[in-house]
DNA sequence: AAAGCGTGGAA
DNA sequence: TTTCCAAGCTT
């Protein structure tokens, strides 16, 4: 009976959870309400796979005002699989991880031309799709057409871990914490329970200070009985980011224009707006070669632009000048000021901006 | 398979 | 100020 009593216990828990789910679901833009969700009606996928493309490693509170505006403009997959590459690219700016953008475009552009426009309803066909990968497909398939799969985001990988006492660190843990959720995924509402684990992660059985005393899994979990909740999951240890510095030149014509250039389509900010400028070098090397974009008289702010990326701090050396009109860059392109609008930029190239623009 | 890839809020 | 972290995917 080694085996059964655990086995047992699933539909039990998942039948708990999705009660505490009915009782403390938050609205979200692209959640069908409860109403609506008892006569049947599914949300729409497209509306569901954009906003878990957007929640990748982004808070559900840094996304909602770009889900807004983006299902504003582009109401439907085929509305956006029709829009500029560029105009895509600097609705997501700030959002981060902009190769989401690029993949989202390529995914919406797939649905449109092979799909017709209307998603796929299985794990796989949906897993195919650029940007799309083990936790979205599942999220989609279940969420959007309520099929029985299992989603596991950094959420679930907690819960779990804790529900289980599980001390093996990630990412090692992930296959085991990956069987654990799916042994717990019940047949009926896969698509609210999936929301619901979810939901008790970010909400109950947090990172941090975990709220064990209102958490409905609590007699279950075994971190709770050992006493050991807050410290799991436990992670393989983050190595130091190292600092690196390169310089920006930021050029203003006596029209107003700004210089500006697309970056590469990989790599860091790929496809996204920036100021032309040097590489970025480890801090003990010297400040890399002057490489201003255009001929002109060059000047060096006092202020560095600092700024942190997932793998090292940047301090960017920051020089301007004014140009007259009658002169070619030989790098990027001027952008005449009523068609600027820094919001467009990431936000390394935003912080740039406000330290250099006239005041 | 380990590293690359953003950002802002909380502690 | 620094660290940690959030509904991961790609190469």
């Amino acid at each position: 009976m080694t085996d059964a009593a655990p086995t047992a216990r699933a539909p039990r828990l998942a039948a708990e959870l999705l009660d505490w789910y009915d009782r403390h679901a938050r609205a979200m833009p692209w959640r069908t309400g409860p109403a609506a969700r008892a006569d049947g009606v599914r949300p729409d996928p497209y509306r569901v796979w954009l906003s878990e493309i957007m929640l990748q490693q982004t808070t559900v509170a840094a996304v909602k005002p770009y889900f807004e505006a983006f299902t504003a403009r582009w109401p439907t997959v085929s509305d956006l699989a029709a829009a500029a590459d560029a105009d895509v690219m600097a609705a997501w700016a700030g959002l981060g991880y902009y190769a989401r953008a690029r993949n989202l475009l390529k995914c919406a552009r797939a649905v449109a031309e092979t799909h017709e426009g209307i998603f796929p309803d299985s794990h796989d066909a949906l897993l195919s799709l650029p940007g799309v990968g083990p936790y979205t497909a599942a999220a989609v398939s279940a969420i959007a057409f309520d099929r029985p799969e299992t989603v596991v985001d950094g959420n679930v990988e907690r819960v779990m871990a804790r529900l289980h006492d599980e001390h093996t660190p990630l990412p090692a843990a992930k296959p085991i914490l990956t069987e654990h959720a799916r042994a717990l995924t019940p047949p009926e509402r896969p698509g609210d329970y999936a929301q619901a684990v979810m939901d008790l992660g970010a909400t109950i059985c947090t990172p941090r200070n975990p709220a064990c005393g209102l958490c409905p899994w609590r007699t279950d979990c075994a971190a709770w009985a050992a006493g050991t909740a807050p410290e799991l999951p436990k992670k393989a240890p983050k190595k130091v980011k190292p600092t690196r510095h390169g310089i920006a030149y930021l050029a203003r014509r006596v029209d107003g224009a700004w210089l500006l250039e697309t970056r590469p389509e990989t790599g860091l900010l790929g496809g996204m707006l920036g100021w032309p400028g040097t590489d970025w070098f480890s801090s003990d090397a010297a400040l890399p070669d002057d490489a201003p974009p255009i001929r002109a008289e060059w000047r060096t702010l006092s202020e560095e632009a600092r700024h942190t990326f997932t793998h090292f701090h940047l301090r960017l050396t920051l020089r301007v000048a004014l140009v007259p009109m009658d002169r070619a860059p030989c790098r990027g392109e001027f952008i005449p000021a009523p068609e600027f609008r820094p919001a467009d930029l990431p936000t390394l190239m935003r912080k740039a901006f406000d330290l250099a623009r006239p005041r």
